[in-house]
DNA sequence: GCCGTTTTCGGCCCGACTGTTTTCAGTCG
C-alpha cells in the first residue's frame, strides 16, 4: 500500500459521494469512483506524478489530474471543500448504512434535517419518517436494522473464515439432487484478504430446492430476500450470504459475472458490446438476434471476448484484459508448484508440535524439502539458548531424507532490533542453512529509522528472507511505516527474498505491495509461518495474495529445485 | 468526468429484489 495514494483514494471517493447525494450526475460520480480505485491500486507514489504523469493512470483524465496534483500542493481541494460546505459530514456516513443510498439520504437531510446516523435513529423511533415520499414502515424497520449491524460488526471477515463457511455451505447444497454444480465465488474466489460477504452458485433445473435449503441450514441466522432467481441470508456469525442458481447450461457466464470484480466485469461487458454483443449472468448473447453464442463454461465466454481464460485471483481490472488481449497473461504461481516450506515452527519455541511430527507431515504433502525455523534468542519469552538450536540441528540432519527423501534445511527466525542488527554474530549464522528476519517488536521508530532498519537487514550476508514484512494484523494493526521502495530495492540488489506469509490474519507481504516489490525486481519466498499441521494448509491463501501479486514460479524462490535455492541462499558470500 | 478500430460527441454494465407504488425508484452487487 502506498499511503498518499490511499489519502487520494479516500478523497476521490468522498468526492464521488457527495456529487451522488447532491444529485443528478451519476455518470460524474462513477469517473470518480472509478478513479478513486485505480488510484488506490496503483503501485507507484502519485504524489510523486504532475498532471502528464497522472494522466497516464487509467480512468484518470485532465480534470481529475489537475484535482490530485492541487491536493499535494495545497493540502486540500477547492471544489471539494465546496461540497463538503453543502453537504454535513454525518449526511455521508448515513450511506454507509445497508439499504439507505444516496437518495434517500439526501431526502432525510432536506426534508427532516437529518445529518447522523444518530439523528437518524431518533427520527425513526419518533415517527417523522412516516410523511416522507418514498419511506414506509418497512424502511423505518430497515433503516434501524441496518443502524444495529453497522455498530456491532463494522465489516469484513478473514478470507479464511469466510473459506471455512463456504465449503460448509457448498457441501450442503451439492448433496441436493438436482444439483450440477456448485461453487463460491465473488472475492473470495479472487481470494482477497477480507471478504464482505460470500458469494455461492449453483447450476440446476430448479432452483426452490436450494433457495430453500440456503434458508433452513442450521448456521443461518436470518434470512434477508428469499426470491426465485436470489436468496440471501446472515449466518449466525453475522456472515451474509448471497446464493444464486441458474441453469445448467448457464454455468460458465454465472460463475464469470459473480466472480467479479465488479470493474474487472465493466471490462468484459464493454468488450462485449464492441464485439455486437451482450454479457450477462445467462450468457454472451448477440445484441441484434438475442441469440446466444457462449455460456456453458468460463473458457468458452473468455474465448468469444478473445481473451484466455483468466485466473479469478487476477480479476480486478490491474491490466489483465490488456495482458490477456495480448496473449501476455502470466503464468501465476498455484500450490503445486510450491516444493517447500521455508518457514515453520516446533514445540521447541511456540509451536505446537514436534520437529518429528511437523517433518512427517510436511513430507505427507509432497515436499522435495522443508525448512524449520525457529525463533531466535532476542524473541526472549521464547528461551532459545545456542545450545538448543545446536541440538536442533543435529535432530534435523538425522531426519533429512528419512521422509519419501525430503531435504531438510536448518534455520532460524531472527528478530531485526531497532538498528537493523539481529540475533547472533556472522560465524554463528553461518551454520544455517537459511535465515528468515523479521520485525517483532518497536513498531514505531519512525519512518526514515524503520527504512534503514530494514535495509540494514536485507544487507546482511546472512538474511535470506524478510518475514511478514510490513507485521500488519488484518483488523488489528496497520503495517509499519516505511519507504517501501527503498525496502524492496535493497531485496532485489541484495539477493533477499520477500515473504509472502500465508497466516490469514497476516497476508504480509498483500497483493499491492508485491506488485510493487515485483516492479523492484525482489525475489519472495510463501511461507506458512507454520506453527501446527494443520496450519501448513495455509498455504493456500498465501499462494492467492502471491497470484494477486502476478508472481510466477520464477519470482517464488521455494518453487525452485533445492540446487538453485541453494545458490540463491549463499548470497554473494564466498564460498 | 473519462474515453476513442462506430473517436472530440455521446455514450458510459446490467439485472435482481424490496418497498412503495399502481408502473417504478432506490439500492445492491
Amino acid at each position: 500500500m502506498v499511503r498518499p495514494n490511499e489519502e487520494v483514494e479516500a478523497l476521490l471517493q468522498e468526492y464521488a459521494d457527495l456529487i451522488a447525494i447532491t444529485g443528478g450526475e451519476a455518470f460524474k460520480a462513477r469517473a470518480y469512483e472509478k478513479a478513486a480505485r485505480a488510484i488506490g491500486g496503483y503501485p507507484a507514489d502519485v504524489s510523486h506524478l504532475d498532471v502528464a504523469g497522472l494522466k497516464e493512470i487509467p480512468g484518470v483524465g485532465k480534470s481529475i489530474a489537475e484535482k490530485v496534483v492541487e491536493y499535494f500542493h495545497t493540502g486540500h481541494v477547492t471544489v471539494v471543500e465546496e461540497r463538503r460546505a453543502r453537504i454535513p459530514a454525518g449526511v455521508r456516513q448515513l450511506i454507509t448504512i445497508p439499504t439507505l443510498g444516496p437518495r434517500k439520504a439526501m431526502a432525510l437531510y432536506q426534508d427532516l434535517h437529518i445529518s447522523s446516523v444518530g439523528e437518524l435513529a431518533d427520527a425513526v423511533k419518533a415517527e417523522k419518517l412516516r410523511d416522507l415520499k418514498g419511506f414506509g414502515r418497512k424502511t423505518e424497520e430497515n433503516i434501524l436494522h441496518g443502524i444495529a449491524l453497522m455498530q456491532q460488526a463494522g465489516g469484513r471477515i478473514l478470507m479464511s473464515t469466510a473459506m471455512e463457511a463456504a465449503e460448509d455451505i457448498v457441501a450442503e447444497l451439492s448433496r441436493i439432487t438436482g444439483c450440477e454444480h456448485c461453487a463460491y465465488g465473488g472475492s473470495l474466489r479472487r481470494m482477497k484478504e477480507t471478504i464482505g460477504d460470500i458469494d455461492i452458485l449453483v447450476a440446476a433445473r430448479r432452483s426452490a430446492p436450494f433457495m430453500d435449503a440456503l434458508t433452513e441450514l442450521p448456521s443461518t441466522g436470518e434470512v434477508i430476500a428469499h426470491g426465485e432467481k436470489k436468496t440471501s441470508i446472515r449466518t449466525v456469525k453475522g456472515v451474509q450470504v448471497d446464493l444464486r442458481v441458474v441453469r445448467p447450461d448457464a454455468w460458465g457466464a454465472g460463475m464469470q459475472y459473480f466472480t467479479g470484480s465488479q470493474a474487472h466485469n465493466i471490462r468484459t461487458r464493454t468488450i462485449a458490446v464492441r464485439l455486437g454483443l451482450k454479457l450477462s449472468e445467462y450468457g454472451l448473447f448477440e445484441t441484434e438476434s438475442g441469440k446466444r453464442v457462449a455460456s456453458r463454461s468460463e473458457d468458452e465466454v473468455y474465448a468469444r471476448l478473445g481473451l484466455p481464460l483468466i485466473p479469478p485471483t487476477l480479476r480486478e481490472d490491474r491490466g489483465e484484459i490488456e495482458a490477456g488481449l495480448r496473449g501476455e497473461l502470466p503464468e501465476v504461481v498455484t500450490e503445486r508448484d510450491i516444493r517447500g516450506d521455508l518457514h515453520t515452527h516446533t514445540d521447541l519455541t511456540d509451536g505446537l508440535t514436534s520437529l518429528e511430527e511437523m517433518v512427517a507431515a510436511a513430507a505427507e504433502r509432497g515436499y522435495a524439502y522443508y525448512a524449520v525455523t525457529d525463533h531466535a534468542p532476542n524473541l526472549y519469552m521464547q528461551r532459545m539458548t545456542d545450545d538448543k538450536i545446536r541440538a536442533q540441528r543435529e535432530q534435523v540432519r538425522s531426519l533429512d531424507g528419512e521422509h519419501h527423501g525430503m531435504r531438510l534445511l536448518h534455520g532460524t527466525e531472527l528478530n531485526i532490533g531497532p538498528e537493523g542488527e539481529v540475533d547472533w554474530p556472522d560465524e554463528f549464522l553461518r551454520g544455517f542453512d537459511l535465515c528468515v528476519a523479521a520485525v517483532h517488536s518497536h513498531f514505531n521508530v519512525g519512518r526514515k529509522a524503520m527504512t534503514h532498519r530494514l535495509v540494514h537487514a536485507c544487507e546482511n550476508p546472512h538474511v535470506n528472507i524478510i518475514g511478514h514484512p510490513t507485521t500488519r494484523l488484518l483488523g488489528k494493526r496497520p503495517g509499519i511505516d516505511a519507504d517501501l521502495d527503498e525496502v524492496f530495492a535493497a531485496c532485489a540488489r541484495t539477493g533477499t527474498a520477500l515473504e509472502v506469509n500465508a497466516q490469514p490474519d497476516r497476508l504480509d507481504l498483500g497483493d499491492e505491495d508485491i506488485l510493487l516489490a515485483r516492479s523492484h525486481g525482489a525475489k519472495f519466498a510463501i511461507d506458512t509461518d507454520a506453527h501446527s499441521i494443520p496450519q501448513l494448509a495455509f498455504l493456500r491463501y498465501g499462494v492467492g495474495t502471491a497470484q494477486r501479486g502476478w508472481l510466477t514460479p520464477d519470482d517464488v524462490i521455494n518453487t525452485w529445485p533445492l540446487r538453485r535455492l541453494r545458490r540463491f541462499l549463499r548470497k554473494d558470500r564466498a564460498g
